[in-house]
DNA sequence: ATGCATGAGGA
DNA sequence: CCTCATGCATA
């Protein structure tokens, strides 16, 4: 295999173009449903589940071609067909809270809200002001807990596989209905509880909202149209070597943080790129700050026996139960950042990292 | 289901 | 540079 970390070819320069197929549903009669995923009565229970249809696009790596930065807005293939105000904010949308359910298409209007602060513990006092003493075990319309969580994404996953739905068609009905568009991937981690706290509170109103429409219309369909509009400048995936793996979390142990001097070094030994090691932290990272800790996943199954609650670093405001499989310390004391070492960088090429080997 | 990657936004 | 949200490409 070519030792080439980027694709072959790379011709392609589409960028911020591929996409806008289905976006402007605004004055768009969006009739190309293609029915595809089977909806009505009986959705196919043994329809092609598993796989995607995009899954199979031509894996026409145009990367290489990255030398422009066009400094693109769009953080990938997911552009608010808002015509309107965009106001340079993709990832503040709310739910989209009491819109007339009639016509539930045509993207609700994303509310803005702090991106990213705030409603990180506000999650229990359920009971600041009982609006009329309700359950108080029902998904509250606000900061839902962990408990909410998880018992939303098992009941979604069950759901959406009985009414025959995979991730992705979940994703993509989404963007048809509310113009948000999400892949399979993040369908799947919202399932798998693998995204932060925060993130799944986002997305869960959502998601919930699919649900309802899905399950109560299980007849009519959904105008569904597919976007295949991809095309992006992306590098391919680097493979890392077990071996390699194993040297890079010794290391994530020791210095979860790496000063960039740290990267270049280890990067060096490891024969990798830093940009690869670095992002390989970022990673790193990521995952422990995600909820569910690698847990038994049980499946599909509706029985259930574990409660594996997140770790979050949230201000123990969550429910935690019992354990903490290991998060990281709330970052209050605020470590001095131990990196800053300007250094000369050398973009060095061709290692042994070959670009992933076919099995 | 996941690994690596891109990018916006924030110090 | 980092964090965070997301996703293509893979296994």
């Amino acid at each position: 295999m070519a030792a080439t970390t980027y694709m072959p070819g790379g011709e392609l320069d589409l960028l911020a173009g591929g996409y806008h197929a289905a976006s402007p549903r605004s004055a768009e009669p969006a009739d190309m449903k293609y029915a595809h995923h089977l909806h009505g009565g009986s959705p196919s229970p043994g329809a092609p589940v598993g796989l995607n249809p995009w899954a199979s696009l031509p894996p026409a790596d145009p990367w290489a071609v990255h030398q422009h930065h066009h400094h693109a807005h769009q953080p990938d293939v997911k552009p608010p067909p808002a015509p309107h105000d965009h106001r340079h904010l993709q990832h503040g949308w709310h739910a989209p809270v009491g819109y007339g359910a009639g016509s539930p298409v045509l993207h609700g209007g994303y509310v803005p809200v702090h991106h990213q602060h705030l409603m990180r513990d506000v999650p229990p006092s359920p009971h600041l002001h009982p609006h009329h003493a309700l359950e108080r075990d029902g998904p509250e319309e606000d900061t839902p807990t962990s408990d909410d969580l998880e018992a939303f994404a098992k009941q979604f996953k069950q759901r959406r596989i009985k009414l025959g739905f995979t991730q992705a068609d979940v994703g993509l009905a989404l963007g048809t209905l509310y113009g948000n568009v999400f892949s399979q991937t993040t369908i799947c981690r919202f399932e798998a509880l693998q995204l932060s706290f925060k993130n799944m509170c986002k997305l869960k109103p959502l998601l919930q909202k699919w649900l309802e429409e899905a399950d109560s219309t299980t007849g009519s369909p959904t105008s569904i149209d597919k976007i295949a509009a991809q095309g992006r400048k992306r590098k391919k995936r680097t493979s890392i070597e077990v071996s390699v793996k194993g040297a890079l979390e010794q290391h994530f142990h020791k210095q979860p943080k790496p000063s960039a001097q740290e990267i270049t070094s280890l990067a060096d030994s490891l024969q990798l790129e830093k940009e690869v090691v670095r992002v390989w932290f970022c990673n790193r990272r990521q995952k422990e700050k995600r909820m569910t800790p690698p847990n038994t996943l049980g499946g599909d199954g509706m029985l259930d026996g574990m409660h594996g609650h997140y770790a979050h670093d949230m201000h123990g405001s969550p429910p935690l139960h019992a354990h903490s499989p290991a998060l990281s310390p709330p970052h209050p004391a605020h470590a001095p950042h131990p990196q800053h070492a300007p250094h000369a960088q050398h973009a060095q090429h061709l290692q042994g990292a070959h670009t992933l080997a076919a099995h």
